[in-house]
DNA sequence: GTGGGAGTGTTGAGCGGTTCACAGCGGCGG
DNA sequence: CCGCCGCTGTGAACCGCTCAACACTCCCAC
């Protein structure tokens, strides 16, 4: 039990968002932090669920997600080891907007909303880092519905692979990025809002064209440039 | 001069994002803060302009869009008396995400990064509540993804009809509730992200069949509950 | 090995919505 | 009072994307 608190602590204390909290506060926060290990592709929340903390991802991918009443995904953003989701909830304690679900064998840390609102009357810095994580999710977000309203399929494609890209890139042996994600047809399809059987028909292009390789499920961009010029025009 | 001044702490200490500071500190931010008159038409900000302030809406409304390589607009809010816009780019002091263009007589007051950001540090409770605000704003623009993506033109036109009834609605004289501003069906099209054509034909049978009628520009909902089963209904 | 499930590749039909084109209409400025 | 401009109303043509359908491959479980 010792081990396991002090793990936490120290998770915490690697976490950009806490680091600069004194040990005190951290192991007090680390004692009402718990942890927790979810499955692959098992549910860690769902829409309209009470709100009652965010979560750190220690280990594993994880996409917030959002179901129509017909069925449809849409995934708004997976986030990596490092990253923070739930946090809107934490802050305002309102139900759910989304769905979370693990990718991959994800290990999380669970802020809890009664223990951590204290801790942010008397850390304005802190406060001022969740302000400026708020600000880039919102930001992203009507890039997204800008992207969506304004831009048609290829365009949308091209911009989604760009961003993943950066999240998920890693230089290729051949000189490309591999995206260290495996990913279906139908995930990226949910992620742009497009079809799969749309995807299928860009990328298959793309592929010919060198554009891209797929490998497995892994995503390699050979020609950042041309999707580049894709993202951009649309006209 | 002093009259000026005494107006602005006055107006501060009006807002309720402010009302809780003490009065030498609404002195302070009175001083430093700008009040601004814009007519109707005219561009307060532009997409990509230094973002160094945030402004409350005095008087008059505001609309936030952006718009597209080949001249599309998307309006992603209107913002009536005693609101809020331009915080995203106070707080994180990146360029501006959106345009703001007054669409009537506008008075502002313009809160200054500088001046602003100090307060922030020292007032935790400041910083909560701005921190509220933002994420209002990112459940809002998420809701807005969420609906672009799942729902066909009529469900999105009534959904943006019933909020704008929310924002602007007053019972008129027939029990109906008119919206408090004039929009054309370009407006409402740039709200929704549908062209112009299609608001028409959609508001011209609703009209018909008694769901909402329009004034010179200014749009009365008859029936809510016909236009909620519209808005929820896709399949 | 064999069956089944999940993912991929491909197609053609159909539809929702845009685009274009144009006709009326009201209001405001000259 | 006339002319113009912005808004509304409407229909036809077009188009990008979805939807439904199916064949094929891979891989894992049994």
């Amino acid at each position: 039990m010792v081990r396991i608190a002090f793990d936490k602590e120290l998770v915490l204390a690697g976490h950009f968002l806490l680091r600069h909290l004194s040990r005190e506060e951290l192991r007090g926060l680390a004692q009402s932090a718990a942890l927790s290990h979810h499955a692959p592709g098992s549910v860690i929340f769902q829409k309209g669920d009470p709100g009652d903390g965010m979560m750190a991802v220690i280990r594993g991918r994880v996409k917030i997600c959002s179901h129509s009443a017909d069925g449809k995904e849409l995934v708004l953003n997976i986030v990596n080891k490092g990253g923070l989701f739930g946090e809107i909830a934490l802050l305002d304690g309102e139900p759910r907007t989304a769905d979370a679900v693990a990718l991959e064998e994800a290990d999380l840390l669970v802020l809890r909303r009664a223990q951590f609102l204290p801790f942010l009357s008397e850390r304005p810095d802190l406060a001022l880092r969740l302000i400026a994580v708020l600000c880039k999710r919102l930001r992203q977000t009507s890039a997204h519905l800008e992207d969506t309203l304004f831009l048609d399929a290829p365009s949308r494609l091209a911009r989604a692979l760009l961003r993943l890209g950066e999240a998920f890139g890693r230089p290729a042996a051949d000189g490309g990025f591999v995206l260290d994600l495996k990913l279906s047809q139908q995930q990226i399809g949910n992620l742009v809002g497009i079809s799969r059987e749309s995807i299928n028909k860009h990328m298959g292009d793309w592929q010919r064209g060198g554009l891209v390789a797929v490998n497995g499920g892994y995503v390699t961009i050979r020609d950042r440039a041309a999707l580049e010029e894709i993202a951009l025009a649309d006209a």
